[in-house]
DNA sequence: AACCTGACTTCGG
DNA sequence: TCCGAAGCCAGGT
């Protein structure tokens, strides 16, 4: 069977040039919305050898959660790179960026 | 089978 | 809107 993090490795895949998801929103579709942390934990330990686009997971709040000296300016210049744009406060306009954003509708 | 880990989320003040 | 405390969870040890 696919465990629930091979589910969240195949989800971020699918994420698009230019949008971005909140932790929360994949762990949703991977089946459990109360798992953003798991998807945390498949980011550290694979983000590399599996070749995810992890620099378009932000927080629910649309922002980075690295920090800074620790990730945070890489995953805002390839963000940048891909078109994603920030406000003075360093926020993502979601209603423009988000990926899929009729996943969560209820 | 507990215990630990976190790049989270939610809620109350 | 911002901040801290308290939830929450699956996989590795």
């Amino acid at each position: 069977m696919r465990t629930f993090s091979q589910e969240i490795i195949e989800i971020i895949r699918e994420i698009p040039a230019g949008k971005v998801c909140s932790y929360g929103a994949i762990a949703a579709r991977a089946g459990n919305p109360r798992a953003a942390r798991q998807v945390v934990r498949v980011l550290r330990a694979c983000s590399e050898t599996e070749g995810l686009p992890w620099w378009r997971v932000v927080n629910a709040r649309g922002t980075i959660s690295l920090k800074p000296g620790q990730g945070f300016e890489e995953q805002r210049d390839r963000l940048r790179a891909e078109g994603v744009m920030f406000d003075a406060a360093g926020r993502i306009d979601l209603a423009e960026h988000r990926w899929q954003p009729d996943w969560m509708e209820e």
